[in-house]
RNA sequence: CGGGGCGUGGCGCAGCCUGGUAGCGCGCUUGCCUUGGGCGCAAGAGGUCCCCGGUUCGAAUCCGGGCGCCCCGACCA
């Protein structure tokens, strides 16, 4: 393609609303233009560079037995109402058609490809099946953020799997790890497997891939022993904590305006994790209390799935002060029942299981208890709620614990039965007996992946993308195009590489060299051939490589065969 | 949903407080000039000042309401 004759929008200064690198840069290199917030236009830099990764990912889908399939985007409320998420999930667009139905813009589409598997899929025989689609998804997001990172409306690869039992679902999900291994590694994005958060539906197994840059939205834990997982899933260990070896009792101290823990820690002298800390939610109308060693931090995701339920808030002061008789900063587990609320459920974290003699508040203002000992002065039930915190020994190695910001790029989930259940898509067994379809269900977000690309590739003068996925692979410049020879000698190269199919950008546009180098580096195109009169004169041009800014002298003659070379490397 | 910021030619911004001719840089058009890192000179085109209402002789500016966008947090099937 001739530059003088693309729509390719570069723009000299940083559109305002840009804040993260990816956004700023796509924008910047005329790769997409804003409609709305999380509605952008694709250019078609944009839209060249996103068909090679939908390429990329589709090879990889065949490749592990996966069929392609289209599905609309627009639904009928009926199936959705079936798997009971058209109440459950807020992010669902809505609609009406003229006749008064509801409708609904697919968020993902597990209730259209069970429908269609329940019709058609009567025995085992027809097991497994891996059916997928590359289509766009429409979430009513309450923050689209960061130019194409949060969407709502994007590209979603979504594939669902379909087997008899736990083990072919265990052999679907295999699979699909591998697909998107292979998919990121030659998208060219550094991504990372981790153990996901699989939420309240149903305790089964997923996993994230994730991209690590400071674009993030997402905290995974790393460990050098290869652990990793969301922080909304991470475990770590624990350095053992020493507590005194006496049985004396609850014994109330004075701690005048003592709120915080770091007060308390001031105070008494008693480190953070002699203490717990006790807080108050609202789950469902109910009072729940919830205990944390005083140098945790709770994990509302972990406290979700502990609960059940998604519906919970911290108390106000004022619900805190009516179950306990005392403000913030005084509360505590101890004699709670006496309090009045007989029956108050008390979650506590596993840190403090087992642990003795520990400081907490009294639920008098002003005053705390010390010498409390769980299990002996008030009852609780254990769960894991603490976040990990970076540095945290690993649960496997015990080596500390790494915190990196990641962008989720797809994520690989283990269903189960939940919809085949529910929307009642049955086969029959080798014993002729009618079981439920045990389902997988698998995503990828397009757009993201050439996000973390730009992310994770860019510097001050733009971004390289990686070559497989850059909407070019060179770009050709002639540097001087008012000297004839040389803007024929770049007409013949850019022949050259049309026939042995480079994809070739060349810039044959009347502007001063400057301004062409400028364009050539922000827009991501990994090689640069470039032509200038002195090395022309010498029957030489330069090839630079974008990523490092090596440059590297050829002869007219060799430029195609050594691009070519590097595009091959 | 809570907090903060912003809306003025295509882009980046000033003007608003203290009401009175709508301005600057970049980009765009034309001509000359220049040609290895966003040249120079000159002449031009281009704006419902987000919308609606109010105050006023007069509103980009003051007041009320609305809409939109960005950021932080909450949320994120």
């Amino acid at each position: 393609m001739r530059w003088s004759q693309a729509f390719i929008p570069t723009l000299r200064e940083v559109p305002a609303e840009a804040e993260a690198a990816s956004h700023r840069l796509l924008l910047r290199a005329g790769y997409v233009r804003q409609v709305s917030a999380g509605i952008y236009a694709h250019l078609m830099l944009a839209r060249r560079s996103l068909l090679k990764i939908m390429q990329i990912i589709r090879e990889e889908m065949n490749a592990i037995g996966g069929q392609e399939f289209y599905l609309p985007s627009l639904n009928p409320a009926e199936l959705w109402r079936e798997s009971g998420r058209w109440d459950a999930v807020d992010v669902i667009f809505k609609l009406k058609d003229r006749a008064g139905h509801d409708l609904c813009l697919g968020i993902t589409h597990e209730e259209e490809m069970t429908n269609i598997a329940r019709g058609e899929l009567r025995s085992y025989k027809q097991l497994p099946q891996i059916w997928y689609q590359i289509q766009s998804k429409y979430r009513d997001e309450p923050r689209p953020k960061s130019g194409l990172l949060r969407l709502r409306e994007f590209f979603m690869k979504d594939s669902y799997s379909f087997d008899l039992d736990e083990a072919g679902l265990d052999v679907s999900y295999d699979k699909h790890v591998q697909a998107y291994t292979n998919t990121f590694k030659r998208c060219g994005v550094r991504a990372l497997f981790v153990e996901a958060f699989s939420g309240m539906m149903g305790g089964s197994v997923s996993g994230e891939f994730t991209a690590p840059t400071e674009a993030g939205e997402d905290f995974i834990a790393i460990s050098e022993c290869g652990y990793s997982a969301n922080l909304e899933k991470a475990v770590s260990g624990l350095a053992p904590v020493e507590d005194p070896v006496g049985n004396e009792s609850p014994e109330t101290i004075a701690t005048p305006g003592q709120k915080t823990i770091e007060d308390l820690v001031r105070f008494t002298g008693e480190r953070p994790e002699r203490m717990i800390k006790t807080l108050v939610y609202v789950v469902e109308s109910e009072p729940v209390v919830i205990l944390m060693r005083g140098d945790h931090a709770l994990s509302e995701t972990k406290l979700s799935a502990a609960l059940g339920t998604a519906v919970f808030r911290p108390a106000t002061p004022e619900e805190a002060f009516k179950l306990h008789h005392a403000h913030l900063g005084s509360l505590g587990p101890v004699g709670l029942a006496s309090t009045g609320h007989a029956k108050v459920r008390i979650l506590a974290d596993k840190a403090l299981e087992g642990r003795r003699d520990m400081t907490t508040g009294a639920n008098q203002d002003d005053m705390h208890l010390r010498h409390v000992t769980p299990g002996r002065d008030f009852q609780a039930e254990y769960r894991d709620l603490r976040a990990v915190a970076e540095g945290d020994p690993c649960i496997k190695c015990g080596k500390p614990l790494e915190l990196v910001k990641a962008v989720e790029l797809g994520h690989v989930f283990k269903l189960g039965r939940r919809y085949s259940k529910a929307m009642h898509a049955n086969v029959l067994d080798a014993a002729g007996k009618e079981v439920e379809i045990v389902m997988g269900s698998y995503g990828i977000g397009v757009e993201r992946i050439l996000t973390a690309a730009v992310e994770q590739n860019h510097d001050k003068d733009g971004m390289f993308l990686p070559k497989s996925i850059a909407p070019f692979q060179v770009i050709l410049t002639a540097a001087n195009m008012d000297d004839a020879p040389l803007r024929e000698a770049g007409e013949g190269l850019y022949k050259q590489m049309l026939a042995e199919g480079v994809e070739v950008l060349f810039d044959d546009r009347d502007e001063r060299p400057g301004v062409k180098f400028k364009d050539a580096d922000l827009i991501g195109v990994p090689y640069r051939l470039t032509l200038g009169r002195r090395k022309f004169e010498q029957g030489q041009a330069e090839i630079l490589v974008r990523s490092t800014k090596q440059v590297q002298d050829v002869s007219l003659e060799r430029a195609v065969q050594a691009l070519k070379q590097h595009l091959l490397s």
